[in-house]
DNA sequence: ATTGACAACCAAAACGTTTTAGTGTAATAT
DNA sequence: ATATTACACTAAAACGTTTTGGTTGTCAAT
């Protein structure tokens, strides 16, 4: 069996007490104490138990994270690289991150339900917020700590991140215009996430402003995976008149895109631009590496696992709700539209 | 604050002991007072603290996984799809799981060491495993329950799932050959990986066995993320007398690759064919289709994360050691040699 | 009448900490 | 001489379970 406290404090013939105390560098401890108690648990191997300890503090430092996924294979590059921003930042911070996934739905909700019944977490992180998110409502109703990345609607309040995406997109249509593009295809997120609003209405009010139209019926709805991508592309490319620039609302979508059009023999960058949102890793070295916008993931799970911890410990936070502001990466997938 | 057993205890009159044993089903408790007990529970909506369950049992129902990762930017479809297995088979079992994310080496090594003296996890998930691995002597030596995606060295016993990675690269090669192949690349992973030598070792025996002979110079070795897949196939494709085909040994650098061959202007599948291993999702919608090895990723985590339950709870494992074989998945990176 | 078996229950200990509410002693201030 | 303060320490309670090692009462067998 491991060293206990007990152990500690029958060796330096103190109190159980007393060795906590002295442990927890409490100053009703004479500095001798504290130092023989410190030494003899160096060499005795002691660590504190953190089951004992969770149990008595009532907490169990322990992030939670639900990642919503549709259908089992689920392959995101995106949220490993979100992941391992949470995860590290919590570790430095002296909490577990306790992960499950879930497909959206009653069974989802019932994950979070079962984490705050049994307490099996501190508070959660958030990710992908909907328009109407049954998660947050849970949580809010709850009184539980949590911090999202995206928004509900204006002026909930709630600790969040997000990424400026009306901004983002308003940058992409700018430089498509600028480059010559008249006419545009749009891969949409799924309609329930906040996000699709923030990024179509950048889209659109771009496009308006430069006094041009955007035809309702090339914008087309996905599921943020290559292959749903693929599939709307193929739709896109194929009605009479097709549009010269496609944006995708994340890299994945836009590989996907991508593939579709070459697929067809089209040159993207030359035939067809095509752009994403997200940047991720492989957007470097796609081919053509692709135009899209920069949001610091990795950064950004820090951030929110930073939040979420000093919530739980009822420190301040003095920035409760962040609006980052993606960068346009210029890249290869784009250029002038085609002459005809 | 929640209901606890002492409460119901109040409740039906009855000890805090009966309370606990009507509810675990013992059956030195009478079947009324049982019903009593449940039906009380439900209505005032009794949850157990698993903190103090934890306690007592002196288990933490959780399995720890540390994902080695190269540098921070760490985005990789097949950990958020091997995640997902592992997490999704854990919470049926009624095991957390707790992730971390470390950069190979020392630093990886006191992670694992800690959670083992702060007795945080019940055993561990290995992935990635390597030649000499570090993570599985100290856990055999500290004799901590724990099951690894891979083999270390033949004749070292203990509980494992790999894919047969020299019977698979067999295939590919054998493939090759039969299109008409004689000049392979090889983009191998880093050296230190245990997959490494099988998946070169099949490579060489298909292209021995054929009478053909592999040319070490075309033998690179990379990171097995895109970028790196990338650079590698950038140097195969420039020297002098380039290979027909690249064996990449992940879908990851098999992308970068196809990227590398695009931009000289080469078509994939006809200049060059490229194939990869793992079958992750995007390798379907990739331009053009990836002919890869098919691994049944999300599977084979949840099959760890059940082994490794069975372990920490003292059953039977009916196969320690599972060794899958990966099918070919013929697309379109691949064609017939170019005449010249 | 005594013994044994059985059913139904329970007090107390245990898991390993931290916190609460003290105690006793010595030095200092009145 | 007495009250006050500071210092160094600690017993016991608490966190919420499960397990150990019983007890009590009833019924049937001897």
């Amino acid at each position: 069996m491991a060293t206990t406290i007990k152990d500690i404090a029958q060796r330096v013939g103190k109190s159980v007490t007393t060795v906590s105390r002295a442990l927890n560098d409490y100053n009703d401890i004479s500095p001798q104490t504290k130092e023989r108690v410190r030494q003899a648990a160096i060499e005795m191997g002691y660590r504190p138990s953190v089951l004992a300890q969770r149990l008595q503090k009532q907490r169990t430092d322990t992030i939670g994270f639900v990642l919503p996924t549709f259908g089992p294979r689920f392959s995101d590059p995106f949220f490993s690289e979100f992941l391992a921003g949470i995860g590290n930042r919590a570790t430095q911070l002296g909490f577990d991150l306790l992960v499950s996934t879930r497909t959206p739905g009653e069974e989802e909700l019932s994950a979070y339900r079962n984490y705050v019944q049994e307490r099996r977490v501190d508070g959660f992180i958030i990710v992908r917020t909907r328009k109407k998110d049954d998660r947050i409502d849970y949580l809010k109703s709850a009184n539980y700590p949590f911090v999202a990345f995206g928004r509900v609607k204006e002026n909930f309040d709630y600790p969040f991140v997000d990424e400026d995406s009306e901004f983002g997109m308003g940058l992409v249509v700018e430089y498509l215009i600028r480059l010559g593009h008249r006419k545009f295809g749009v891969i949409a997120p799924p309609m329930n996430l906040m996000f699709s609003s923030y990024r179509l209405k950048g889209i659109r009010m771009k496009i308006e402003e430069a006094g041009l139209a955007l035809d309702e019926n090339l914008v087309v709805t996905s599921d943020l995976t290559q292959r749903g991508g693929y599939i709307q592309a193929q739709i896109l490319l194929g009605v009479p008149d097709p549009p010269t620039a496609i944006v995708a609302c994340n890299d994945l979508m836009a590989f996907g895109a991508m593939s579709a059009a070459q697929e067809k023999g089209m040159i993207v960058g030359k035939d067809v631009s095509i752009t994403g949102f997200d940047d991720i890793p492989m957007a470097e070295h796609s081919h053509p590496p692709l135009t899209t916008l920069h949001q610091p993931i990795y950064k950004i799970g820090g951030m929110l696992s930073e939040m979420l911890v000093k919530l739980v410990l009822n420190e301040d936070l003095k920035k409760r709700q962040v609006i980052l502001h993606p960068s346009l990466i210029i890249r290869q997938s784009c250029g002038t539209p085609p002459q005809n």
